[in-house]
DNA sequence: TCAAAAACGATCAAAATCAATCTAAATCGA
DNA sequence: TCGATTTAGATTGATTTTGATCGTTTTTGA
């Protein structure tokens, strides 16, 4: 077969393809074939790897990062599994809430789908850091607390020392969180520290903590570090999370909960 | 060389149609083609698929935009006088706006204007306390910071106490204001005691005070008084507004522009 | 109100892209 | 070195997307 100069290692070149994708938020596999000297076979097989991993989506003709504007059509994607899977999360969660409480919100898809449902309720108070939140709420439904601070555009949220203001001023009954990843030996862990800052601030202020993660999220670290289990009170997931990992967080006095 | 060298990919070309319809409010059909090389039917095909999503809504000839909360406005304003005048008055807004600058905008449709001006400066901070002026600035743009607060859905902004714990801890170079109406003897008044404040608190943490306001709202009372006339350094209006107004507010040493 | 023009939806064929399969080269362990 | 395993490229039939056509519906303007 060909013998070329630098006979890129698969790894390296997936890298490459993340790269490309991220930057201009979508490429074609033509583009990358000619780009990386490699048959559209190969593209192919690497951007199913790539789609596996949740890095890219794939789509006729090449594929979308996850990780840009984009992503923000792949976010309301109803179709999806693990859409459903947070739908029903969500309608779980939603039980939890009663009458006039103040609950919290944080960013996340599977809080979004909660806020969705919260339009109804015109007797609560939702306090969020989650631009998306606010917008679907903005029309009508319950009383609206924005934290405010500054935006971070990757999760449109709002963070950093400005939200820690209006977040030591107020107390609520329950805060609903998602999270990247969460593990017995690590706690609960997320992409970025300024996000695990606003979760962990809230987690203090709040009567009970609900993590809301469907089983994808079991057994994964992230990067920065939220809390451990005894912040959490109550674990919303789904059938799929292993057996053994909810027995040890019962015993841990942790209620879980798989609609 | 002149042949294209790769059709946009579907999701590619879905963007840039909300792009397109998102800036202009509205788009026909036609103007889509020519702008984006591809046949009606496709063009067809994009809207359906988007307005399922609803990101638009087709009307015949073409779609205008679900996604920006101005929709209504922008579209029957296109045409309406004092729209124009709007426009204008934030363009030469605009130009007060220097290199690297933090500036605050409140709520109003003036200030709107501003907002989707100032998406091409990602050298400055924006500071906000409408909902409508962050959405404008999610996708990219400036940095911005958010008051947060309570949401009060009439104006879409963030008013409050919780709102003055950002406040106070921010300074910014210029704060351009709108309000709903401005005399002599009034000063500048507006509908909300709430929105009243926090303009009077940022007058205070800013440099500058800009006023943005269109002729119409010479010699109009609201209800809620924001602030004295020395509060003021810059009005920005129109060439309508009375003389005497102007030469009065000169004499008191306040800049008047009317582009 | 009516007729022409514009826009629309449905359908079909061509082109592009994809998935599956098979073959060849490279890598690794014995 | 040999053979098993992994990785890459080529081929082929299936699928998706696209553009063109044609009859129908909506809008426009007299």
């Amino acid at each position: 077969m060909i013998q070329e100069a630098h006979p890129a290692l698969a790894p390296e070149r997936r890298d490459r393809i993340r790269i490309l994708v991220r930057e201009d938020g979508v490429v074609r596999v033509e583009d990358l074939r000619k780009n990386l000297n490699v048959s559209v076979a190969t593209i192919r097989r690497d951007l199913e790897i790539l789609e596996e991993e949740g890095k890219v989506k794939r789509v006729h003709g090449g594929a979308v990062s996850m990780e840009s504007r984009l992503e923000e059509s792949v976010f309301d994607d109803k179709t999806s599994q693990s859409s459903r899977q947070k739908k029903r999360i969500a309608d779980e969660a939603l039980k939890l809430v009663g009458h006039e409480e103040s609950v919290f919100l944080d960013g996340g898809s599977t809080t979004l789908f909660m806020a969705r449902l919260l339009k109804q309720r015109t007797d609560i108070t939702v306090v969020t850091n989650s631009l998306r939140a606010v917008q679907e709420l903005s029309d009508s439904g319950p009383r609206v607390i924005f934290t405010g601070g500054e935006l971070r555009r990757i999760s449109q949220t709002m963070v950093g020392p400005l939200s820690s203001a209006v977040l030591e001023q107020i107390r609520v009954d329950k805060a609903f969180m998602g999270t990247m990843g969460f593990c017995l030996k690590n706690g609960i862990t997320t992409t970025d520290p300024n996000e695990a800052y606003v979760k962990r601030q809230i987690a203090e202020h709040a009567s009970q903590v609900i993590l809301l993660a469907d089983s994808t999220k079991a057994e994964k670290v992230s990067f920065a570090r939220v809390s451990d289990w005894d912040q959490v009170d109550i674990l919303i997931s789904d059938n799929n999370i292993p057996k053994d990992f909810v027995k040890t967080l019962r015993k841990r006095g942790i209620k879980v909960r798989l609609p």
